[in-house]
DNA sequence: CTGAAAGCGCTTACAG
DNA sequence: CTGAAAGCGCTTACAG
């Protein structure tokens, strides 16, 4: 440095008094880098993604990084849209958790080279960095759990998404189900995503009516899971005494509700501290990167309902 | 015009073959503008807030604009730095939530003409626009609700926060009180914003063994009452037959809750469009801007709990 | 009317 | 080592 101290603190006492700060426009269009990423999410609303979203900004915060928050909604084209349109605001990289049919879009950006980690689900046949929680254990512990608490009629509460991590949980259920000849076709409800709260509601009353001798029910995600306690109460049903509950997710209304619901909660701080991590990794490597493919466990948080 | 259809079709094709997008950085950098807001709340995990930064960014997507969202967490040094954060990233505008000490901020962006629209409370003595909920009359009616229906020992749950609408909801519920001759100083409680839930859960607890004859009581916002309903499980009142509760703001918890909870809502829907709406009104003109100050009802939603 | 040039505020490769 | 110049990709005032 060939810059005397003495020049150094005059130049910054004046940026000081004059109160200068570097147009981060200017600095961006120059190096090319905004120094924002793109945090693509199912819905904001639900506590389950804004925790993570707070999880993820506090951790990029500290390299420096600001976040674009964003919600599918589940929206394929809406999906495809905001991948365009932080792509055209020029964020250095992406944190997705993707729809069902944005395999395209993640190949645009893999092709192009911007960094991009998936989240809470993948696509098995992209190699592309992910960190999701093991949908298939927690699953299937959590069934298994219900089995030795002595639970025979075990129904399941799926979504229609077709995406591999719902898949997972399925999977998870219906094998331990096997494993312990329980398994039975018809215990399994697939809601449709797309549908209302009420409509859900409808669709679970009648396939508890149809089902009137189960004695058990795993919901695969807290939305499906919080109207289907309304369903229950409809019913009728006790819990846990006629009817045992686990939900995927914790919400603070499982918490408050009485009794209190067992979910299978999943690692939030360690998803969003893993992510960010992998990320900051492809974000300072210019190339050759590694994709990283992590697999965390949930927990078994066991509360009243069952 | 004197450009040939057919050399603007020409254009255009070779701009769609070629995919080209105009780079934002370098429209800004040259406009002076990020078509971008800033909207700083209080805590976007909160649903309150988050449904409200929801319909606001949909609102303010329909004029191309994008939104940065930002939690405060009622920390007045965070909401500080986050002024600056922002107004260094170039937004176009700010919706804010303020914190108390958040009125010097507030001024600078006044004196820097950058437009800016306060929501959910505001500074009596600041001449800005602000879109706000009847708070006075909110909590003046829910306390006569509960007087009409036979209550007499009405509780009030506070936090020490000291911003003005908290105030205001306190001031419609005194006043309430001394109209029907009911108003004991005692019957008022301060939480700590700062502490922990289980903190504001054990104040609670010692309130209310303090007066065990209250036979009613008003929650001052959502999380207060969250809280509230805990210690109230705790000491085993019946609800609403020891105890009527009202909250302010809706929760899905409240919805779920056995009994279900009657609320003050805030219409959400309302603020977020006015809001949008005078942003973009000054957004628009670049001088003499006139300050517009909206009170907005809100609504009693009446369930188990009175 | 049209097209070329200037300039937004930075960073960095380069000439001296 | 240092300082001036080029250039990021746009928009718009201006010369022709």
């Amino acid at each position: 440095m060939g810059i005397s101290a003495v020049v150094i603190k005059k130049v910054q006492d004046v940026a000081k008094r004059l109160k200068y700060r570097p147009n981060m426009i200017a600095t961006s269009l120059r190096t090319g880098k905004t120094r924002s990423i793109g945090l693509i999410v199912e819905n904001i609303s639900n506590p389950f993604f804004s925790v993570l979203a707070k999880v993820i900004e506090e951790e990029i915060m500290k390299f420096g990084y600001r976040v674009f928050y964003c919600s599918t909604y589940n929206d394929d084209e809406r999906s495809a849209e905001l991948v365009q349109s932080l792509l055209q605001a020029n964020v250095d990289g992406f944190i997705i958790t993707p729809t069902e049919k944005l395999d395209k879009s993640i190949e645009q950006l893999l092709e192009m080279k911007v960094p991009v980690v998936l989240i809470d689900r993948y696509f098995p046949g992209l190699d592309v960095s992910h960190v999701v929680m093991d949908n298939y254990e927690g699953a299937y512990s959590a069934t298994m759990f219900l089995i030795k608490r002595g639970r025979r009629k075990i129904a399941l509460i799926n979504n229609n998404s077709g995406m591999v991590q719902m898949q997972l949980r399925e999977k998870g259920y219906s094998d331990a189900m096997k494993k312990a000849n329980l398994f039975d076709e018809q215990m399994i409800l697939h809601l449709d995503y797309h549908s209302s709260e009420e409509q859900k509601i409808e669709e679970m009353l009648l396939f508890f009516k149809n089902n009137n001798s189960a004695d058990g029910v795993l919901f695969l995600a807290n939305y499906m899971g919080l109207a289907g306690i309304l369903a229950i109460r409809k019913l009728g049903l006790k819990v846990p005494d006629d009817l045992a509950i686990i939900s995927f997710d914790d919400h603070y209304s499982f918490i408050l509700h009485s009794p209190s619901i067992t979910v299978v909660e999943q690692p939030l701080d360690e998803i969003a501290k893993k992510t960010v991590e992998l990320l900051m990794c492809q974000m300072k490597s210019d190339n050759n990167v590694v994709f990283e493919k992590v697999l965390l466990k949930g927990k078994l948080v066991v509360r009243e309902s069952v």
